[in-house]
This record gives structure tokens, sequence and C-alpha cells, in this order.
DNA sequence: CCAATAAGAAACACTCGTGTATCTAAGGAG
DNA sequence: CTCCTTAGATACACGAGTGTTTCTTATTGG
């Protein structure tokens, strides 16, 4: 292992090329698909052009590796509180720690290159989500079932979704994270009415 | 009033001016913000660029004139059918109809213009909400209300913009119209069960 | 009918980003 | 220690869009 502090000498290999996937995502998120040039990606990662076009023929090459190494660095966990209410309030949360910018990134600079690619917002979760396939919420609902307080006959896919879906919207539509009281507005409020098991 | 068809002629005034933001805003529709040139305009508009020019100094004030001239162009109508079911999926429907397209382009098109005017898309639907000022929503909650349909207490304004923020995530996320089986869902699943009056 | 206005065409200098090519020197492999 | 890959710097031609200016001519108002 060679010493990654101190003055970075000069970067080769992997180093260089998280270094220059790194500046990349940081320029998507300060300015944008629409402002986002490879000089400026060269600029900010202290390096020329010339050894961005060794790695990626275009622009968009640049920016899907760029995407795609930001989501492999997303760590992704599942709590489990020993509650319903509890696992989903902890998830949303964490989302906002974790997640929130890099949604509301998506949402908001990205449109240009949807455009271009012809893909949506949910290819682009689908391939996401294809991507992580590890442990889901789909956990947290089994685990809720079992424990008697979620109807699986209420579950609908929609609903299951819904939790994220307004988490989302809120994401998309503020650009901001979630205060921890709409979190449990709509965990609370919203969801937990729509799937608790109604007394026979 | 002169003759508005046939061969247009050399247009002016107000005749000119819908045009030239027409052009703007299928231009922002077909290719968006981040590919809007003044010169794609004047070609589309079928004039050159010194006549855009004349009236708006830069790109950003003809896309935010663009944008302020499609949304006052909206004609909106809030149903009444007799039931809240039936109002409110009438008006999502509708929405598909006269809006689906222009709320897809905004969350998608739009990302840089949101970047470089610091607002967000909420910033953005309350002036396109002030501009509007008509009747709304509140009049489908209130009749339904009367009839007894809804529990008013139930109602918080999370609840009561739910139907709406599920759809526009819809749009959002996936750039199409919804299904009317999705809006059904949304209403008779989601919606609904929240807000109907418990038998006490 | 005439004069004022403004549409539309065209040319210009300028900026910014692209993509390529060339050169140097750093630092790893042998 | 030496060679060889390649990081990083620099220069260039090119295209696309901007914003300005000048000129013409259609159209409108008086």
């Amino acid at each position: 292992m060679t010493p990654t502090d101190g003055k970075p000498g000069r970067r080769r290999g992997q180093e260089l090329e998280n270094a220059l996937l790194d500046a990349a995502w940081d320029e998507l998120n300060d300015h944008g698909y629409g402002a986002f040039t490879i000089d400026a990606v060269a600029q900010r990662a202290g390096t020329s052009r010339a050894v961005l076009y060794r790695r990626w023929p275009t622009r968009d090459e640049l920016a899907q590796a760029a995407i795609t190494h930001a989501v492999r660095t997303v760590v992704r966990t599942v709590p489990d509180t020993g509650s319903l209410r509890g696992d989903l309030i902890a998830m949303l949360l964490d989302f906002n720690e974790t997640r929130s910018q890099f949604a509301a990134m998506l949402s908001v600079h990205l449109g240009a290159f949807y455009a271009e690619t012809g893909q949506t917002i949910a290819d682009l979760r689908r391939s996401i989500v294809r991507e992580e396939s590890g442990p889901t919420v789909q956990e947290i609902y089994d685990r809720a079932a079992a424990r008697g307080e979620l109807d699986p006959d209420r579950l609908t896919p929609r609903i299951a979704n819904l939790p994220f879906d307004l988490y989302r919207h809120d994401i998309m539509v503020t650009l901001q994270p979630l205060s921890e009281a709409a979190v449990v507005e709509i965990v609370d409020d919203i969801f937990l009415p729509l799937v608790r098991p109604r007394p026979a």
C-alpha cells in the first residue's frame, strides 16, 4: 500500500481513476449535467483532459461511470429496531443522511441526461436497485407481518412503496432532507393506518 | 381583427410575441433547458435571433417568459361529479390530459434552470398556484365533507395533498401520464381509506 | 399615399468546450 | 540503475452558440 495522504505526487491506476470519478461526481453535484464539462472535471481533479479522454471517450460515458461509481459507494443498511414503525422511521432518517443529496441531485441535475439517453428516473432506479441487490425493505415488512403489526393482504405493491415514494417526492420537490416530523407523519399518519391489521 | 390564418406574412406585436413564446416553450419541451438556445428558438419560430434579443436580453429571461406564458394558458377546471371519489379521479385524469407533459417537462428538463436560479420545484409550484389563484381542490373536499364522505379532522395538510403528491411523484419518475388504474388505486386504496369517517 | 416602425436576413467578433496530438518527466517493474 | 508506461501540460483546429450591428423591406398608422 502506497501512502495515500500527504502530497499526492502523481496518482496512477485505481487511485487516479477513483479521484477522476469523484471529481466528475462532485462536478455533477455542483453544476449539474447541463454544465458538466470534461474541462471542469479535469481541473477539479487537478489533471488534464487527456487523462480523462484516455478512459472515457465521451462526456456521457464519463457521467454514466461517475454515477455508477457513486452508487456503488453508497452502503445500504436495513434497520431492525423491533417494530415496524421504528424500522421505517430509522430507514427514512438514514436515507436523509446518506441519500437525500443523492436523490436531489439525480432529480434536479440529470434532466438533460435523461433527455439524451431516453432513460427515466424509474429506469435509473431499477438499475441501481439491481446493482445493490442486497437486503431490501421487504425484510422489514416480513418481520412486521410475523409480529402481527402488518396485514400482508393490505400491502399492495403501491402501498409497500408508499413511504419511499412520498419520501422521494418530498426530496425532489424541496431538494432538502425531510424533517423528522415529516418522516414520522408519513409513517404514522399515512402508512401505518393503511397496513394495520383490522380487528376482525 | 386582422386575419390570423393563411400565409402568416410578417407577424407583429402580440401575435409575434405569442409565436415566439410558443416556439420557446416547444423548444424547452423537445430539447430541455440544457439545449435551449436562442438560435433554435429563432429557427423554430421562423425568424431571426435579433427579434428575440429585442424582447428578452438573455436566454434565461426568455425561458422564464416561456414558462410563465405556458402556465397562463393552462385552464384549470374543478370537476363536480357528486362524489369525492368521482371528483378526485376526474381531476387526476384531467391532469393527465392537461398537465402531465407539463409536469414531466418541468421535472426533467429544468434542472439546470433550478440550479441557476436557486429555485426548487416547490418554489415554482407556489408561484404557479399563486398565478392561477382560482378555485382549488379545497372545494372538492368541502363538498365531500358536507356530504359526509370525508372526515375533516382526518384531513391533515399532508393527506389533503397526498393524491396530488403521489400523482406528481409518478409523473416525475416515469415521465408518462398515469394509467387510469393507477389513478383509481391512489384514490381508492390510499386516499379514501385515510379520510373516510370512521363509524363511531 | 407617406413616413415611422419593426420584422427578418446576414455578417461579425467573441467565448467556451471538444477532441486530438505532442511533449516532459514521474515512478513503477525488471 | 534503467527502461517503459503513462500522468500531466500545452497547443491547435474546430464547431456551436452568443450578443451586436447593419441593412432591407413589409406593414401599419396617420
